[in-house]
DNA sequence: GTCTATATTTCGATAGAC
DNA sequence: GTCTATCGAAATATAGAC
């Protein structure tokens, strides 16, 4: 073996997201990457087919972390409860990783149907427990629509008109719990 | 006059909105713009400063005409009625001019707070006389941050779970105003 | 598997003639 | 004001030596 491994695929997918948060996806660029697991770019490319591959393992990566992180606060005996804290946590992840949430939402992504489905399984369950399993589907869009609506507002710098964004967020998650639970 | 004008601003501006629809926000190239209007690259930096600027100026236009059809909708004696058609309109907009819509949204573009706060004056104003006055700012981003959370997911392909997106809309839009609705 | 070197492409922006 | 010509700056990806 005349020249080791001095890097591996996962390394340089971790490497990616922290250049994501850092750089931004313009920055993901495969020199930085290259730089940061301590590689020149050519080299990369024994492991990754191009940048589109890199960036649908880094979203992959996020979608998945997040599907874990849902997951594992389980269940109570109050889905409204429930609800409220699957709600909070999505946002949290947001605010920690601002930049490859927004990647998961972004069409270049393409990230596969069953990773996103599995990951948003605990919403759908819960909604479908609040609203009645005939309005499950449209209860979990309206609630990541809103919520993914916020959290890319603020993110963004769109709320420009003073007043509590805390406040705002905690209003209509209240708001839209009550208004979902089955009548 | 040697050589008299062959555009203007206004025509570049429009040619702009028209690529930004049709290649996107990388497709809005210089050149590109360029080749519509009928000149050269170089003869658009007399009229605009550079590229960031032209897309600012994309960005407020979008910004005027959106303020523009949501203010022509003129006020019924139905708030609730007048919010379910201000956010309908919001939304046809939205799928007319996706690339642009998003750019709205998009932190680049760098709008200013007053072309911004004028647009969406009659979503205020009717979500203060559904929620509040108290409530005014609460319950408007509430519904702007579902609305454009649910075009955002729409029209980038994140509903992929199947089921009818209007009734989804329609869905998540009644049970929205109901829930503003002062109590 | 990693490297140097480089081909390729593309675009933003400027200089200076007319 | 418009043009040709060109600079400068990236970044992706490949070729071939070691």
């Amino acid at each position: 073996m005349p020249t080791p491994d001095r890097t591996s695929l996962d390394q340089i997918v971790h490497a990616g997201r922290e250049i994501l948060e850092s750089a931004g996806l313009a920055g993901l660029t495969m020199q930085a990457v290259a730089a940061r697991v301590g590689v020149r770019a050519p080299s990369l490319y024994k492991r990754v087919r191009d940048r589109d591959a890199l960036v649908r393992l880094i979203a992959e990566a996020t979608v998945a972390e997040v599907g874990e992180r849902l997951a594992a606060l389980g269940a109570g005996a109050d889905p409204r409860r429930d609800l409220v804290v699957l709600i909070r946590e999505f946002r949290a992840f947001a605010h920690e990783r601002p930049m490859a949430y927004q990647l998961m939402f972004t069409p270049v992504s393409g990230l596969d149907v069953a990773t996103v489905s599995s990951a948003i399984e605990p919403v759908l369950r819960v909604a479908g427990q609040l609203a009645g399993e005939d309005h499950a589907l449209d209860a979990a869009r309206t609630l990541t629509a809103w919520v993914n609506g916020f959290i890319g507002m603020e993110l963004g710098g769109a709320f420009q008109m003073g007043g509590d964004i805390e406040q705002a967020f905690e209003f209509g998650l209240t708001r839209l719990t009550a208004a979902l639970a089955a009548r």
